[in-house]
DNA sequence: CCTAGAATGTTATAATGTAACAATTAAAAT
DNA sequence: ATTTTAATTGTTACATTATAACATTCTAGG
Protein backbone atom coordinates (compact mmCIF):
# COMPACT_ATOMS: atom_id res chain seq x y z
CA UNK A 1 0.00 0.00 0.00
CA UNK A 2 1.51 3.20 -0.82
CA UNK A 3 1.55 7.06 1.14
CA UNK A 4 -1.93 7.90 -0.93
CA UNK A 5 -3.76 4.65 0.10
CA UNK A 6 -2.61 4.42 3.19
CA UNK A 7 -4.10 8.41 4.22
CA UNK A 8 -7.12 7.34 2.70
CA UNK A 9 -7.23 3.51 4.67
CA UNK A 10 -6.19 6.03 8.06
CA UNK A 11 -9.21 8.02 7.16
CA UNK A 12 -11.26 5.62 6.98
CA UNK A 13 -10.26 3.33 9.73
CA UNK A 14 -10.34 6.48 12.14
CA UNK A 15 -14.18 6.91 11.34
CA UNK A 16 -14.09 3.25 12.17
CA UNK A 17 -12.79 3.47 14.96
CA UNK A 18 -14.56 6.62 16.40
CA UNK A 19 -18.15 4.57 15.89
CA UNK A 20 -16.35 1.72 17.72
CA UNK A 21 -15.75 3.93 20.66
CA UNK A 22 -12.09 2.50 20.44
CA UNK A 23 -9.23 4.83 20.41
CA UNK A 24 -6.53 4.81 17.57
CA UNK A 25 -3.67 6.18 19.26
CA UNK A 26 -0.45 7.84 17.58
CA UNK A 27 1.43 4.46 18.74
CA UNK A 28 -1.28 2.17 17.68
CA UNK A 29 -1.88 4.18 14.24
CA UNK A 30 2.23 3.81 13.90
CA UNK A 31 2.07 0.08 13.98
CA UNK A 32 -0.66 0.60 11.80
CA UNK A 33 0.82 2.50 9.23
CA UNK A 34 3.73 0.05 9.14
CA UNK A 35 2.07 -3.11 8.68
CA UNK A 36 -0.46 -1.50 5.56
CA UNK A 37 2.79 -0.45 3.91
CA UNK A 38 4.81 -3.26 3.96
CA UNK A 39 4.32 -5.69 0.99
CA UNK A 40 5.50 -9.03 3.69
CA UNK A 41 3.60 -9.63 6.97
CA UNK A 42 5.51 -8.18 9.55
CA UNK A 43 6.92 -10.18 13.11
CA UNK A 44 6.35 -8.15 16.13
CA UNK A 45 10.20 -7.24 16.42
CA UNK A 46 10.57 -6.19 12.92
CA UNK A 47 7.68 -3.79 13.82
CA UNK A 48 9.72 -2.97 16.98
CA UNK A 49 12.32 -2.07 14.43
CA UNK A 50 10.51 -0.13 12.67
CA UNK A 51 9.53 2.09 15.82
CA UNK A 52 12.99 2.66 16.52
CA UNK A 53 13.60 6.72 17.37
CA UNK A 54 17.26 7.52 17.56
CA UNK A 55 18.86 4.42 18.63
CA UNK A 56 15.89 3.59 20.90
CA UNK A 57 13.15 0.73 20.34
CA UNK A 58 10.11 0.43 22.62
CA UNK A 59 10.14 -2.54 24.61
CA UNK A 60 8.01 -5.43 23.72
CA UNK A 61 5.41 -5.08 25.01
CA UNK A 62 4.55 -1.98 23.90
CA UNK A 63 4.28 -3.55 19.91
CA UNK A 64 2.26 -6.51 21.24
CA UNK A 65 -0.20 -4.45 23.02
CA UNK A 66 -0.47 -2.16 20.28
CA UNK A 67 -0.98 -5.48 17.92
CA UNK A 68 -3.94 -6.82 20.41
CA UNK A 69 -5.97 -3.70 19.75
CA UNK A 70 -5.71 -3.61 15.75
CA UNK A 71 -6.42 -7.20 15.86
CA UNK A 72 -9.53 -6.85 18.06
CA UNK A 73 -10.87 -3.89 15.62
CA UNK A 74 -10.55 -6.11 13.26
CA UNK A 75 -7.56 -3.75 11.38
CA UNK A 76 -4.76 -6.39 10.94
CA UNK A 77 -4.75 -10.10 11.10
CA UNK A 78 -2.25 -12.81 12.29
CA UNK A 79 -1.00 -15.61 10.53
CA UNK A 80 -0.40 -18.03 13.09
CA UNK A 81 2.40 -19.91 10.72
CA UNK A 82 4.34 -17.30 10.43
CA UNK A 83 3.76 -15.14 13.73
CA UNK A 84 3.63 -12.53 11.61
CA UNK A 85 0.96 -9.93 10.66
CA UNK A 86 -1.01 -8.34 7.62
CA UNK A 87 -3.10 -5.50 7.23
CA UNK A 88 -7.21 -6.33 6.68
CA UNK A 89 -8.09 -4.24 3.51
CA UNK A 90 -11.64 -4.91 4.13
CA UNK A 91 -11.80 -3.97 8.01
CA UNK A 92 -15.89 -2.38 7.60
CA UNK A 93 -17.37 -5.30 7.42
CA UNK A 94 -15.44 -8.19 10.14
CA UNK A 95 -14.38 -11.27 9.01
CA UNK A 96 -11.54 -13.86 9.28
CA UNK A 97 -9.52 -14.26 6.75
CA UNK A 98 -8.32 -17.01 4.00
CA UNK A 99 -4.53 -16.91 3.56
CA UNK A 100 -2.61 -17.93 0.11
CA UNK A 101 1.05 -17.76 1.66
CA UNK A 102 4.11 -18.22 -0.39
CA UNK A 103 6.80 -20.23 0.68
CA UNK A 104 8.98 -18.91 -2.14
CA UNK A 105 8.56 -15.10 -2.39
CA UNK A 106 7.14 -14.66 0.94
CA UNK A 107 3.86 -12.77 -0.83
CA UNK A 108 0.56 -13.36 0.90
CA UNK A 109 -2.95 -13.05 -0.40
CA UNK A 110 -6.21 -13.01 1.26
CA UNK A 111 -8.85 -14.17 -0.23
CA UNK A 112 -12.43 -14.29 0.39
CA UNK A 113 -13.86 -17.55 -0.72
CA UNK A 114 -17.74 -18.57 -0.16
CA UNK A 115 -16.90 -21.75 -1.11
CA UNK A 116 -15.25 -22.38 1.65
CA UNK A 117 -17.26 -20.32 4.11
CA UNK A 118 -19.91 -22.28 3.39
CA UNK A 119 -17.84 -25.59 4.25
CA UNK A 120 -16.55 -23.91 7.44
CA UNK A 121 -20.62 -23.30 8.46
CA UNK A 122 -21.29 -27.34 7.58
CA UNK A 123 -18.11 -28.57 9.69
CA UNK A 124 -19.66 -25.73 12.38
CA UNK A 125 -23.16 -27.33 12.02
CA UNK A 126 -22.72 -31.12 11.75
CA UNK A 127 -20.48 -31.17 14.79
CA UNK A 128 -22.37 -28.54 17.06
CA UNK A 129 -19.21 -26.42 17.38
CA UNK A 130 -19.44 -22.89 17.80
CA UNK A 131 -16.53 -21.58 15.47
CA UNK A 132 -14.90 -18.30 16.85
CA UNK A 133 -11.32 -17.85 15.04
CA UNK A 134 -10.66 -20.09 11.67
CA UNK A 135 -7.01 -20.34 10.75
CA UNK A 136 -6.84 -20.53 7.09
CA UNK A 137 -3.71 -20.11 5.71
CA UNK A 138 -2.93 -21.94 3.10
CA UNK A 139 1.32 -22.43 1.84
CA UNK A 140 2.50 -23.17 -1.08
CA UNK A 141 3.84 -21.74 -4.28
CA UNK A 142 2.22 -18.74 -5.76
CA UNK A 143 1.61 -18.48 -9.82
CA UNK A 144 4.86 -16.21 -9.90
CA UNK A 145 6.94 -18.61 -8.36
CA UNK A 146 6.18 -21.75 -10.01
CA UNK A 147 7.82 -20.30 -13.27
CA UNK B 1 -5.50 -43.88 23.09
CA UNK B 2 -5.33 -46.52 25.38
CA UNK B 3 -2.82 -48.89 25.76
CA UNK B 4 -3.86 -51.47 24.05
CA UNK B 5 -4.71 -49.53 20.71
CA UNK B 6 -1.81 -47.92 21.18
CA UNK B 7 0.21 -51.36 20.53
CA UNK B 8 -2.09 -51.30 17.46
CA UNK B 9 -1.52 -48.39 16.27
CA UNK B 10 2.49 -48.43 16.49
CA UNK B 11 2.46 -51.87 14.75
CA UNK B 12 0.72 -50.21 11.62
CA UNK B 13 3.29 -47.63 12.09
CA UNK B 14 6.22 -49.10 12.07
CA UNK B 15 5.22 -51.46 8.82
CA UNK B 16 4.10 -47.98 7.51
CA UNK B 17 8.27 -46.64 7.82
CA UNK B 18 9.62 -49.83 6.56
CA UNK B 19 7.76 -49.57 3.93
CA UNK B 20 9.34 -45.99 3.32
CA UNK B 21 12.53 -47.20 4.21
CA UNK B 22 11.98 -44.61 7.58
CA UNK B 23 13.85 -46.00 10.76
CA UNK B 24 11.20 -45.41 13.76
CA UNK B 25 13.65 -45.39 16.44
CA UNK B 26 13.24 -45.79 20.21
CA UNK B 27 13.35 -42.15 20.54
CA UNK B 28 10.92 -41.02 17.68
CA UNK B 29 8.64 -44.21 18.81
CA UNK B 30 9.12 -42.41 22.53
CA UNK B 31 7.68 -39.08 21.23
CA UNK B 32 4.69 -40.61 18.89
CA UNK B 33 3.56 -43.11 21.89
CA UNK B 34 3.68 -39.55 23.91
CA UNK B 35 1.59 -37.63 21.76
CA UNK B 36 -0.47 -40.49 20.82
CA UNK B 37 -1.16 -41.43 24.27
CA UNK B 38 -2.41 -38.14 25.47
CA UNK B 39 -5.72 -36.55 25.28
CA UNK B 40 -4.63 -33.16 24.81
CA UNK B 41 -1.59 -31.82 22.37
CA UNK B 42 1.48 -31.57 23.69
CA UNK B 43 4.29 -28.84 23.18
CA UNK B 44 7.91 -29.78 22.66
CA UNK B 45 8.40 -28.68 25.79
CA UNK B 46 5.81 -30.63 27.36
CA UNK B 47 7.33 -33.48 25.34
CA UNK B 48 10.85 -33.18 26.55
CA UNK B 49 9.35 -32.95 30.36
CA UNK B 50 7.50 -36.59 28.82
CA UNK B 51 11.17 -37.77 27.93
CA UNK B 52 12.87 -37.43 31.60
CA UNK B 53 14.77 -40.05 32.72
CA UNK B 54 15.83 -39.89 36.42
CA UNK B 55 16.00 -35.83 36.84
CA UNK B 56 17.39 -35.38 32.91
CA UNK B 57 15.56 -34.13 30.40
CA UNK B 58 17.19 -33.92 26.60
CA UNK B 59 17.92 -31.31 24.92
CA UNK B 60 15.55 -29.10 23.03
CA UNK B 61 16.95 -30.46 19.47
CA UNK B 62 16.20 -34.22 20.50
CA UNK B 63 12.40 -33.47 20.48
CA UNK B 64 12.45 -31.16 17.72
CA UNK B 65 13.99 -33.41 15.30
CA UNK B 66 11.64 -36.54 16.48
CA UNK B 67 9.03 -34.28 15.70
CA UNK B 68 10.44 -33.20 12.52
CA UNK B 69 10.75 -36.92 11.52
CA UNK B 70 7.04 -37.62 12.74
CA UNK B 71 5.57 -34.82 10.80
CA UNK B 72 7.80 -35.78 7.71
CA UNK B 73 5.96 -39.12 7.69
CA UNK B 74 2.65 -37.84 8.48
CA UNK B 75 2.49 -39.40 11.95
CA UNK B 76 1.49 -36.13 13.36
CA UNK B 77 0.57 -32.84 12.60
CA UNK B 78 1.39 -29.61 14.22
CA UNK B 79 -1.54 -26.88 15.41
CA UNK B 80 0.14 -23.52 14.53
CA UNK B 81 -2.23 -21.58 17.12
CA UNK B 82 -1.20 -23.62 19.50
CA UNK B 83 2.36 -24.41 19.03
CA UNK B 84 1.39 -27.94 19.67
CA UNK B 85 0.78 -31.39 18.19
CA UNK B 86 -1.14 -33.92 17.99
CA UNK B 87 -1.37 -37.97 16.61
CA UNK B 88 -2.80 -38.79 13.20
CA UNK B 89 -5.44 -41.55 13.57
CA UNK B 90 -5.44 -41.95 9.87
CA UNK B 91 -1.03 -42.07 8.18
CA UNK B 92 -1.65 -44.78 6.29
CA UNK B 93 -3.23 -42.45 3.54
CA UNK B 94 -1.38 -38.41 3.82
CA UNK B 95 -3.39 -36.01 4.44
CA UNK B 96 -3.12 -32.36 6.04
CA UNK B 97 -5.75 -31.83 8.74
CA UNK B 98 -8.57 -29.84 9.35
CA UNK B 99 -9.04 -28.77 13.31
CA UNK B 100 -11.78 -28.21 15.75
CA UNK B 101 -9.57 -26.65 18.53
CA UNK B 102 -12.07 -25.94 21.92
CA UNK B 103 -10.73 -22.87 23.63
CA UNK B 104 -12.48 -23.93 26.62
CA UNK B 105 -11.48 -27.63 27.70
CA UNK B 106 -8.41 -28.04 25.39
CA UNK B 107 -10.11 -30.51 23.38
CA UNK B 108 -9.06 -31.41 19.25
CA UNK B 109 -10.93 -33.26 17.02
CA UNK B 110 -9.92 -33.67 13.63
CA UNK B 111 -12.00 -33.47 10.75
CA UNK B 112 -12.28 -34.41 7.50
CA UNK B 113 -14.77 -32.44 5.35
CA UNK B 114 -14.60 -33.18 1.82
CA UNK B 115 -16.42 -29.93 0.90
CA UNK B 116 -13.74 -28.01 2.29
CA UNK B 117 -11.41 -30.09 0.86
CA UNK B 118 -12.97 -28.80 -2.81
CA UNK B 119 -13.11 -25.63 -1.60
CA UNK B 120 -9.30 -25.50 -1.17
CA UNK B 121 -8.93 -26.95 -4.37
CA UNK B 122 -10.82 -24.51 -6.09
CA UNK B 123 -9.11 -21.65 -4.51
CA UNK B 124 -5.89 -22.85 -5.60
CA UNK B 125 -7.09 -23.43 -8.92
CA UNK B 126 -8.92 -20.10 -9.52
CA UNK B 127 -5.48 -18.65 -8.06
CA UNK B 128 -3.16 -20.69 -10.08
CA UNK B 129 -1.77 -21.23 -6.57
CA UNK B 130 0.53 -24.93 -5.73
CA UNK B 131 -1.28 -25.25 -2.60
CA UNK B 132 1.30 -27.62 -0.76
CA UNK B 133 0.56 -27.05 3.38
CA UNK B 134 -3.38 -26.03 4.49
CA UNK B 135 -3.11 -24.83 7.80
CA UNK B 136 -7.07 -25.42 9.02
CA UNK B 137 -6.84 -24.73 12.58
CA UNK B 138 -10.85 -23.81 13.69
CA UNK B 139 -11.05 -22.46 17.31
CA UNK B 140 -13.98 -21.87 19.20
CA UNK B 141 -16.33 -24.02 21.65
CA UNK B 142 -16.76 -27.61 21.49
CA UNK B 143 -20.39 -28.99 21.99
CA UNK B 144 -19.75 -30.25 25.61
CA UNK B 145 -18.30 -26.98 26.45
CA UNK B 146 -21.38 -24.77 24.95
CA UNK B 147 -23.50 -26.36 27.59
C1' DC C 1 35.26 -55.56 9.78
C1' DC C 2 35.08 -50.91 7.75
C1' DT C 3 33.05 -46.94 6.42
C1' DA C 4 29.62 -43.56 5.03
C1' DG C 5 25.54 -41.63 6.26
C1' DA C 6 22.06 -41.26 9.65
C1' DA C 7 20.86 -40.30 14.18
C1' DT C 8 21.78 -38.42 18.62
C1' DG C 9 24.21 -35.49 22.14
C1' DT C 10 25.62 -30.93 23.67
C1' DT C 11 26.22 -26.10 24.09
C1' DA C 12 24.82 -21.95 23.18
C1' DT C 13 21.72 -18.66 21.62
C1' DA C 14 17.95 -16.74 18.70
C1' DA C 15 13.15 -15.56 18.27
C1' DT C 16 8.64 -14.98 20.12
C1' DG C 17 5.69 -13.68 23.84
C1' DT C 18 3.92 -12.27 28.61
C1' DA C 19 3.46 -11.06 33.76
C1' DA C 20 3.66 -7.54 36.96
C1' DC C 21 3.88 -3.16 38.47
C1' DA C 22 4.85 1.95 37.84
C1' DA C 23 3.96 6.21 35.51
C1' DT C 24 1.32 8.93 32.57
C1' DT C 25 -2.46 10.53 29.99
C1' DA C 26 -7.20 11.10 28.57
C1' DA C 27 -12.13 10.86 29.67
C1' DA C 28 -15.89 11.24 32.80
C1' DA C 29 -17.96 12.98 36.93
C1' DT C 30 -18.63 16.24 40.29
C1' DA D 1 -12.15 23.71 36.61
C1' DT D 2 -10.84 20.10 39.56
C1' DT D 3 -11.08 15.57 40.91
C1' DT D 4 -11.19 10.90 40.15
C1' DT D 5 -11.39 7.04 37.33
C1' DA D 6 -10.05 4.26 33.68
C1' DA D 7 -7.25 3.56 29.74
C1' DT D 8 -2.83 3.74 27.86
C1' DT D 9 2.03 3.57 27.92
C1' DG D 10 6.65 2.64 30.10
C1' DT D 11 9.82 -0.57 32.20
C1' DT D 12 11.90 -4.59 34.05
C1' DA D 13 12.29 -9.06 34.12
C1' DC D 14 11.49 -13.41 32.51
C1' DA D 15 8.92 -17.38 30.21
C1' DT D 16 8.31 -20.02 26.12
C1' DT D 17 9.34 -21.71 21.61
C1' DA D 18 12.86 -22.83 18.32
C1' DT D 19 17.34 -23.42 15.86
C1' DA D 20 22.47 -23.19 14.57
C1' DA D 21 26.69 -25.42 14.90
C1' DC D 22 29.59 -28.90 15.93
C1' DA D 23 30.84 -33.35 18.41
C1' DT D 24 29.83 -38.07 19.09
C1' DT D 25 27.66 -42.44 18.46
C1' DC D 26 25.21 -45.77 16.02
C1' DT D 27 23.72 -48.58 12.10
C1' DA D 28 23.09 -50.38 7.55
C1' DG D 29 25.50 -51.74 3.53
C1' DG D 30 29.71 -52.81 1.18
Amino acid sequence: MNQKELTQHLKQVKTLCTSQGARLTPQREQVLSLIMRSKKPLTAYELLEGMRQEDKTPAPPTVYRALEFLQEQGLIHKLESLHAFVGCNHPEHPHAGQFLICTDCGEVNEVCNHELDKSLNAVEKNQGFNLQRPVIELLGRCASCQK
